[in-house]
RNA sequence: GGGCGGUUAGCUCAGCUGGUCAGAGCGCCUGCCUUACAAGCAGGAGGUCGCAGGUUCGAGCCCUGCACUGCCCACCA
């Protein structure tokens, strides 16, 4: 039985003050009296846990969501909560509709990132990683972990995410850190996994090598710098190289120039003195080196770029390092050692001047890499590291991980692709990548992260790389072996993820339960900036490893199973009001946890979500989320008068059975034309907002509830209904209750639709609607409405007509100066028949303050009218008019179909538009013209009767 | 050096396959405390859809060029 609202039925055990007696509903609306209780009881009561459902259960296909798992340094930022949002809409939809939905929520160790920050608190105490040493910093930062770790996952319970809480992970887990191991180990016996000494991006402060991926570039103003190197035995003559990194030139070890460049031709085969060291280095002819650029002779060193280690490499050529770790120039820098790498290139400069060397310095712009995590320039350095081989095949002929992640996303014959991005044009982005892809460097070396499993022999100095930790050298069998001190990249291990949450590798080879129910996942959410940081490396190994798993029928897994989603939404960034990017430096983010208790989790997440248009960026703008809070306080609102009527009815003997509600609202054939209209609109738009959803159109979405619910349902419904719930003495009691049944199945339909953007009031409300005894046991586990289009069309014109011609009156009254309050007679000329009019009388009477309708066959002249091509409406009132006003409201009328007019006529006097136009849109034209013709005449006549 | 977006009302943005698409919210103006809601109700004003061409019977919507703006990728020292 649907009761009044009673706050004292919805209960948890934290809050036992709300037992204490009914209480009135306020009339403004509080999200914080509401919003953590709720959190809470989704949370403590596990409602969006899913267990796996065992194999061959006939279960309808799951739909599963791997959330990008946030660092565990991190705390909730307006990205987040704008992916979690979305994401989170699109759970709950698709749980709403009857899907097993899995959302799986975890954490990332995040390897570089995390030790810098723990480095930096050892810094403040005056310590640092180096003096306590490995072991006891990585219980260091476990102990961090545990203390400030889950920052994001408490803001992640506030802000009301649907996650599977009991599949929970750390990147670090054991079971976690073991697939890592295995999968490295595989790569490694497959062959795709080796160690070589290879230029790489070293980032001197982190001191660790970093990929690709991880530098930023920046264009910077900087200098080009010419520098004479003396050739030998020619007198006099030198040849000047072109250099942006003057202090590099200590490590040169030859100068290349184009094999056809005819300016250096006789120089072919002739050595050189490198200035300031004195080493005799070779002119090397290479084709990489372009003439035109610079003076077309390139100082080669090896060490410290990754084109002239190439060089080096094509001529056999040594390399000298003359940088440390740390960026500061080492013993082979000679005179130069220990200066930085900035004050050696000042130092370098100065002398090569004072030998005479330097030639022309000219402005320069080059892009420098800099560190993504800590901005420091990065230093290309020569070092041994392991990388994944992403073009190499494991066996002859077979594929690669990059073909594989290629092929992921090719359509086949019938156009379907096993893995789909939104919006579509990503796809280009990712595949341009990763046909142009490079061999991944994975080691780092930072001791947070997984341990590269492989041990070198003192001995024989093969490696040893194993499953299980060896006691000794698998080659030569000495004891005298020591781990590899590098971890493995943050990204190998998250790459991984999709494979490794639901159990990969399975002890038998076969799909894990897990794998078989949710493998592939169906959608990720994330943003383009981890576009292949993560999400192309999940394609990578996902497929890699899943290629190997068959399916529970013992069959070879196909490509639309081993692609670890099919499909990938890219939101886009949330910037500030102004549009710029929010960063810290800025001093311009935008905390969620402070919007959110300004304005409620609900306007917030209802925000994010109007403005989520796919691939454009949102600029969040406040003003916005006051609306939305505005529309959460209506819905408040709303419900409150609703209840109150719930409770009058009870006072005069009316009840409404609970067992009517959860379905669509419908109207019988004879139902007054509001009740239709209703249940025809809320069809309608829940079809709209569905088929919105199912395209990530989710700011459509929102539109569409919001315009239903504040447009609809309270501006007209709301105001109609009021005539329906007559509670007298001598009432039609059934009308009414059939009037208020209908109210209670739209609102309860309403909270439905909404509950997706806005979960917290629309639980609350539903279970007051419930009386604190409802049908499930979260608004969250009902099923969305799904509606039909087109369901009643004839209730939705004629209700549009009556709004017409409220509207119309309406806007005559203030034309004319009637006060607010007072009733005035209307006259009705219909121009159509069948108009429904005379049957809605008491609507009319009601929403547009009129005394009474006469139906007449022609209006007075010289008074205001209102032409529609249905009617023409009057309002009978004698006040003065605003002649000027009135004429310049007729006259701007006028323009405008006449300039409407004139564009139909031109089209209508045109063959070619006759005849190959759509007859529809013909037709259309046609019928407006007859219209434009008929309310011009109606306009001119009015302006004649003004005077 | 490549590639990709954006430019629509004062502000923030919608506008899906070219034919009621010129829209929404906020702001602004004018009335209303009409007992669900002043975080409200009602009625308004406001845009030659960046510029110039082109395709088409018809173009914010397609093509070309230009301007401004943002982003991504890139081993020319």
């Amino acid at each position: 039985m649907v009761k009044s609202y009673m706050p004292q039925s919805i209960h948890t055990d934290s809050e036992p003050e709300m037992m204490a007696g009914r209480r009135e509903l306020p009339k403004a609306y509080d999200p914080a009296a509401i919003e953590d209780r709720w959190a809470q009881y989704w949370v403590g009561g596990r409602l969006f846990d899913v267990v796996t459902p065992a194999p061959g259960s006939g279960q309808a296909p799951a739909f599963t969501v791997l959330l990008p798992p946030p660092n565990v340094t991190g705390n909730l930022h307006m990205g987040h909560m704008f992916e979690h949002t979305e994401t989170d809409i699109l759970v709950r939809w698709r749980r709403m509709l009857g899907q097993p939905t899995v959302w799986v929520p975890g954490t990332d160790h995040a390897g570089i990132a995390t030790q810098m920050l723990v480095e930096r608190q050892l810094t403040s105490e005056g310590t640092s990683r180096q003096e306590l040493g490995r072991e006891a910093f990585v219980q260091r930062v476990w102990e961090w972990r545990e203390h400030y770790g889950g920052a994001i996952l408490a803001s992640m319970k506030r802000i009301g995410d649907t996650v599977d809480w009991s599949r929970e992970y750390f990147t670090m887990d054991e079971n976690l850190s073991h697939a890592v191991r295995e999968a490295f180990v595989r790569l490694y016996e497959q062959g795709l996994i080796y160690r070589g000494a290879y230029i790489v991006n070293w980032c001197p402060r982190c001191q660790t090598a970093i990929s690709d991926l991880e530098v930023a570039h920046e264009e910077q103003q900087g200098k080009l710098w010419e520098i004479r190197y003396p050739v030998i035995g020619s007198e006099n003559e030198f040849l000047t190289v072109a250099t942006t990194r003057p202090e590099t030139m200590l490590g040169d070890t030859a100068v290349a120039v184009n094999p056809l460049d005819e300016r250096y031709r006789h120089l072919h085969g002739k050595r050189l003195r490198l200035p300031l060291v004195g080493r005799e280095i070779p002119i090397v002819l290479d084709e990489w080196v372009k003439s035109d650029f610079g003076t077309g002779a390139v100082k080669v060193t090896p060490a410290h770029d990754p084109n002239d280690f190439a060089i080096a490499q094509r001529h056999h050529l040594p390399a000298v390092a003359v940088m440390d770790e740390t960026a500061h120039m080492n013993a082979e820098a000679g005179q130069y050692h220990g200066l930085d790498r900035y004050e050696a290139r000042k130092r370098v400069l100065e002398d090569l001047e004072a030998q005479g060397l330097l030639g022309a310095v000219r402005d320069h712009v080059n892009a420098i890499g800099k560190c993504d995590r800590c901005k420091t320039v990065v230093e290309p350095r020569l070092s041994t590291q392991w990388f994944v081989a992403v073009n190499k095949a494991a066996r002859e002929g077979g594929p690669t991980m990059a073909s594989l992640a290629i092929a992921a996303v090719v359509p086949d014959a019938t156009g379907h692709k096993p893995l789909r991005f939104t919006p579509e044009n990503n796809e280009k982005i990712y595949l341009e990548w990763m046909n142009n892809i490079y061999d991944w460097c994975i080691s780092r070396q930072l001791w947070w992260g997984h341990r590269i499993p492989a041990w070198h022999c003192g001995e024989c100095h093969k490696m040893t790389v194993a499953r299980q930790d060896p006691t000794e050298c698998a080659h030569c069998h000495s004891k005298d072996i020591r781990q590899e001190t590098d971890v493995l990249d943050t990204w190998f291990s998250s790459g991984l993820l999709p494979v490794t949450v639901f159990g990969w590798p399975p002890a038998d080879g076969k799909p894990t339960a897990d794998l078989t129910a949710f493998y592939p996942t169906s959608l990720l959410v994330t943003g383009f900036d981890i576009l292949f940081f993560w999400v192309a490396r999940m394609i990578m190994l996902g497929c890699w490893f899943m290629q190997d798993i068959p399916l529970p029928d013992g069959t070879s897994r196909p490509l639309d199973e081993i692609v670890p989603f099919r499909e990938v939404y890219i939101h886009a960034l949330v910037r500030d009001a102004d549009r710029q990017k929010m960063s810290k430096t800025k001093g311009n983010v935008i905390d969620p946890v402070e919007i959110v208790k300004r304005y409620g989790t609900d306007a917030v997440r209802f925000t994010l979500a109007s403005m989520a248009s796919p691939g454009t960026d949102i600029a969040f703008n406040e003003a916005r989320t006051e609306g939305y809070r505005a529309f959460a306080n209506k819905i408040w609102n709303a419900a409150r008068f609703i209840f109150m009527n719930v409770e009058r009815a009870r006072e005069a003997g009316i009840e409404v059975d609970a067992a009517d509600l959860g379905a669509m609202p419908t109207a019988a054939d004879d139902a007054p034309l509001e009740m239709r209209w209703i249940a025809a609109r809320t069809n309608s738009v829940a079809a709209e907002i569905n088929a919105a959803l199912g395209e990530y159109r989710f700011h459509e979405a929102a539109n569409l509830v919001y315009q239903f619910f504040w447009g609809d349902f309270c501006d007209w419904y709301l105001e109609i209904v009021k005539l329906r719930l007559d509670f007298s003495e001598g009432a039609n009691k059934a009308a009414t209750r059939t009037a208020l049944t209908l109210l209670l199945q739209t609102f309860e339909s309403a909270l439905r639709l909404l509950s997706p953007f806005m979960p917290f009031l629309t639980e609350e409300l539903w279970h007051a609607l419930y009386d604190g005894n409802p049908p499930a046991k979260s608004i969250a586990l009902t099923r969305y409405p799904q509606g039909a289009a087109h369901s009643d069309d004839a209730a939705e014109s004629d209700f549009a007509l009556l709004q017409e011609l409220i509207v119309s009156v309406r806007a005559l009254r203030k034309d004319l100066g009637v006060e607010e309050k007072a009733a005035v007679p209307i006259r009705i000329k219909p121009l159509t028949p069948a108009l429904p009019f005379t049957q809605n009388l008491e609507i009319i009477q009601r929403l547009a303050r009129v005394s009474g309708v006469d139906t007449v066959d022609s209006l007075p002249d010289g008074k205001p009218v209102r032409a529609t091509p249905q009617f023409d409406v009057q309002v009978a009132y004698e006040k003065q008019v605003d002649v000027a006003a009135e004429r310049d409201r007729l006259t701007k009328e006028l323009a405008r179909y006449e300039k409407e007019q004139a564009n139909n006529n031109r089209q209508l006097s045109d063959e070619t538009f006759l005849g190959k136009a759509p007859a529809v849109v013909v037709e259309g034209r046609r019928r407006r013209a007859a219209e434009l013709t008929m309310l011009i005449e109606k306009t001119q006549k009015a302006l004649e009767d003004l005077r």
